[in-house]
DNA sequence: CTGAAAGCGCTTACAG
DNA sequence: CTGAAAGCGCTTACAG
């Protein structure tokens, strides 16, 4: 368990301080608050009169201890100043509130160390279930070892590494990154490119191998050649991207189009494009992955896949009640959709 | 108080079930676990060992509740989405994590309805402070009316309307919008600027007020004309600010410069100007507000003013904890620092 | 060094 | 319709 640093707090209004100034018993204030139509109308209105009047603030602590319930959902994410976790973050907390629950935040800045430290101090406020965006290389291992297998844990965006225990129940909200991937190259070939690179993002993140692996999908259906050195590998960066963007113009034949690993990705290869007098969206094709907001007003505007992560994180709450309603269905396994925003960035081979 | 949508949840080992196995009483197990150097280390090696066994968990809710603490803060912000909020979460959760204490989410969407439900929400969840960004047109009274005069509370970026209550002892973190955009505005004069406008944001809102009289400040200053057609309004969007940038060339003599609200708005500015076949940094210059991650990578790069929200964040946790500390001490106003970086978009003028 | 007892603020059968 | 009593999982003096 955690160091204790807590403090204490003034004293507060009770049911016990409004009962005895209506003159009735704690357990017929109670049900004055819980809105039960068991108690007299008169004395109901006393009641809430004498709450309103003391200010009375409801122990929702106390309440859950008595009744074994939880109100919390515990929301941990591997970056929350990515626009997309913050919107994903957004949208789960709303949902969260609509269901009468509040939402516990922790942050692991991608490391599953800290990740381990902030579910083992979650876990200890009682959150009636979890929704995990696992840290890079965060294990199923550690994930267990923390939560044990009982807890209802919905795991969004990445899968874990390691074994998935079965019995655990833990369901999944991924996103359809090959699909996407394969679209955005489907939309290059229908343009006329036939030299086409994969730009960015490393190896080791499985979102990063789900997209390539949609890339070299519809590559293969077209009878496209993949060029490794058009596999160009950087971290998911505007700096670290333009500052790579020569790797795709080292050796003859280059590519005349890029399906990114990301939008941030799309934008630094667009800098580091006009680096060298190449304009993009003219002389070079780009597609992102994200759709963030500078992706529409980006000059030119890019093509990128929409994943609406708002929409994403309703999404992943709701996937979480609904196991909380049936504790024991088996391991849920959604792929949310993602959807093609065709911008100017796609332009036509300059040759064609 | 809020419906009930709280759940039954499976049943969990306690500390009977530890001193049962044990054979010593629950009292030893607690103070196992509080690190008491009363228990004998035999004892102890027993007990640490029967938790692991088990799987314990500890539920700090039941410690709160007996020993009248909390170990949860409050956050709660007007606009999660907005990468300068996300980057505050996240320094928040940071420090309050470091300080044992989890953090209770709550967004409002610039609402003030919302703003007074979820407050009314988190509050019954007992978090030992709050830490606050109020929905644009917030005000004292309904803070108030949701929180009582008790609750420690740190206002964060925006101050309440209305009347602040003196006895409530609330504390404030904000910024100094009115020294940074005094800051940028003798940056364009010292390029040899006079005909400066201010552009984009709303003047309902406080921190955009705040700006403009930086910026005034400075013109008046260096005695140089203020001209009402150079104030354009716009929401601060890039959008909205793109389509606003005829506006400033209405009428002649047209501005060389301008200070934009904030970095959104500078982004919008530099795309209408594209678009009117002015290049920025070079026949215009501009100024943002805020240093968010694209103005470093905007061509041209984006002349701004760092706040590193972050940092705001811990500073607003550390303030907020020392207040926990100090209940009874007098309110604290603290500026955060902001500072200038030049970049290529704050170009001399052409003429100059 | 350890245990028995009381109590944090609530809810819930169970009597009446 | 209302009250007395027990109990959720913990902590904390107080005895021994």
């Amino acid at each position: 368990m955690a160091t204790d640093n807590t403090h204490p707090v003034h004293r507060k209004i009770t049911l016990n301080d409004i009962a005895r100034e209506c003159a009735v018993s704690r357990a017929t204030v109670s049900l004055v608050l819980r809105g039960s139509p068991l108690v007299n109308t008169r004395t109901r209105a006393r009641v809430e009169e004498e709450l309103r009047r003391q200010g009375y603030v409801y122990n929702r602590a106390a309440a859950n201890l008595r009744r074994r319930t939880s109100s919390s959902i515990a929301l941990v994410l591997n970056d929350l100043a990515n626009p997309f976790f913050a919107e994903f973050a957004a949208g789960v907390d709303a949902a969260v509130g609509d269901a009468g629950f509040v939402t516990l935040l922790g942050c692991t800045s991608e490391s599953p160390a800290r990740e381990q430290a902030v579910l083992g101090s979650l876990i200890e406020h009682g959150p009636a279930g979890i929704i995990l965006s696992p840290a890079e290389h965060s294990g199923a291992e550690h994930v267990l070892a923390a939560l044990g297998a009982r807890m209802p844990l919905l795991l969004f965006n990445r899968e874990l590494g390691g074994d998935l225990p079965e019995y655990a129940h833990w369901d999944l909200l991924m996103l359809d990154n090959q699909r996407g991937a394969r679209l955005a190259t489907e939309h290059l070939i229908a343009q006329g490119h036939r030299r086409i690179a994969f730009f960015g993002g490393h190896g080791d993140s499985s979102s990063c191998r789900q997209r390539h692996a949609g890339y070299v999908e519809a590559m293969q259906a077209a009878g496209l050649p993949i060029e490794p050195r058009w596999r160009v590998e950087c971290a998911p960066t505007r700096l670290d991207a333009a500052s790579r963007t020569a790797a795709l113009f080292a050796t003859a034949p280059v590519p005349t189009a890029a399906v990114c690993y990301n939008d941030a990705v799309a934008l630094g290869l667009m800098l580091g494009l006009y680096q060298r007098g190449v304009q993009p969206g003219r002389d070079f094709a780009i597609t992102g992955f994200d759709d963030i907001a500078e992706a529409a007003v980006s000059m030119p505007s890019l093509t990128t896949l929409s994943t609406t992560p708002r929409e994403r994180g309703r999404q992943a709450a709701e996937l979480l009640l609904q196991r909380l309603r049936e504790p024991a269905a088996s391991s849920h396994r959604s792929i949310a959709p993602v959807k093609l925003m065709v911008r100017d960035s796609s332009c036509p081979p300059p040759t064609a």
